[in-house]
DNA sequence: GTTCCGCATGAATCGATAG
DNA sequence: ACTATCGATTCATGCGGAA
């Protein structure tokens, strides 16, 4: 079966009235945040960022099948040396939407932004807040186990004193405990928080997103030939992952360069799988 | 000088209200969680929550120096398949109080409680909500710093010659100021996640607090001689480790039983102290 | 091929300075 | 006063070139 990829050049608030209701398996999505990319998005003020945000997620519940799931990469930034409160208003509000707010993921960023100031520590972590349209909903927790590979085997044989150790430093992600987890055991599930690290290499735009993020919960809430929406596509991180894996894709995005970026980069991909 | 420890028996939201203003440098504390604890709070239902905590919240506001700050321990409970709200709108109130949101750490629990359910995974964390009075509290982040990455001690022993030549090239930028700092340090400063195990082995007490969360934010925003306050203190975790690291502490409890057993525990402390 | 080392680069935040 | 811009601070990561 063809792996489709639709791309939608334009204000998502407008785009996604044109998709049809109950077709989408799962959204995910990094919109801009509050302040942030104003050469792109027109940076949208703290104040105004839920009374902004709240047709667009009233589109998202409509194309959303029931059995589908919403997942919202979002962070408060600093204003005037609080966090802002727009998060949370947002989640309050998205509830008298209809949204069920089902969990919060945590993304905790092992490589964050460097710097030091007198009232506060790096931010080191994200939020990944689980929106359902109902209580049952797909999701295939088996597929997302931590396997005993062989990967696993060779790391365990030279468990030297460095990972120990690690464990308990800052960088601490309980990696050492989850390998003596994996001696007793083939699988185990994750939790919710998800160590993952932010790509910073990639020159050409400011790429936030992890491949192994939009992976995790591709795997996690969908199976092949589902369908994956990105309203927020940007670089196009999540349909690469998800044509990658045998998904159906829809990206939208505001600007011409990603727009076309992404095209060229998803041909390639269609025509290797046909 | 000698290291004081007021104990109070009763409800806080009346036991609060024999402090005097402006007298406390620390409050930290785990309170009843929703509908958790029934026996000694009488579980407090989620809709009732933010009501409830409230007047707490007020007289906190107001025994709480100006430099202080406030840590709250908290995590919402699951609700018929959703996340509650009412931290959210706890925190949204509290602003309203005059508090100021000043950072959400995250409690990042490495062994967190077992269990399995069709709709989600495990819980692994938990929210420390930081609260303050003004924009500038007391903070001593160098008593916090952790030991720096492999990453540093490789950079720092080949610091020769491509370095020296850059900071003299740059005449009183600052830039060779840098450079001799990163010599002397080994240790780097933490981000707002904290690695930390459960303690499970005090089963008398529901909230299992470790001993090293406490210690952590004692040491962070308090000095020796400073006074650390526990409303809820339950067995005692916080005023134990305040009382160790010569700090003046206050708890309160509603139960008799835990009021005997911190009574019983810190009294050896404070004889040894003297 | 490996390993090691140098370097650029972040969805950051504060305080000072400028309009 | 209030906003906009800029410099300073800081550290984990991956890449590319060198040993």
């Amino acid at each position: 079966m063809e792996i489709l990829t639709d791309l939608y050049l334009g204000d998502c608030r407008e785009q996604l009235k044109l998709l049809a209701d109950n077709s989408v398996d799962l959204i995910i999505t990094s919109p801009p945040y509050a302040d942030q990319r104003k050469n792109t998005y027109g940076g949208i003020h703290p104040d105004k960022y839920v009374e902004w945000f709240l047709p667009i997620s009233e589109q998202l519940l409509r194309v959303l099948k029931p059995t589908g799931t919403f997942v919202l990469n979002i962070k408060e930034k600093v204003v005037d040396g609080e966090r802002s409160t727009y998060v949370m208003e947002l989640i309050i509000e998205m509830r008298k939407q209809g949204w069920l707010w089902t969990e919060e993921f945590i993304w905790h960023k092992k490589n964050c932004y460097p710097g030091k100031w007198p009232n506060r520590f790096r931010d080191a972590w994200e939020r990944l807040l689980q929106f359902n349209k109902n209580r049952k909903f797909n999701m295939y927790q088996e597929e997302v186990m931590v396997p005993m590979g062989d990967w696993a085997k060779s790391r365990l044989k030279n468990l030297s004193t460095t990972d120990k150790v690690r464990d308990n430093s800052k960088v601490g992600s309980g990696f050492g405990k989850n390998i003596s987890n994996w001696l007793e055991r083939d699988k185990a599930y994750p939790t919710n928080v998800l160590h993952l690290a932010t790509e910073c290499s990639n020159k050409n735009h400011s790429a936030a997103f992890p491949e192994e993020l939009p992976e995790w919960f591709i795997k996690l809430f969908t199976r092949e030939n589902d369908t994956v929406l990105d309203p927020f596509m940007g670089s196009g991180t999540t349909l690469i992952v998800a044509n990658r894996m045998r998904r159906h894709s829809i990206g939208i995005d505001i600007t011409p360069e990603y727009y076309e970026m992404v095209k060229q980069k998803l041909n390639p991909v269609e025509l290797y799988l046909l």
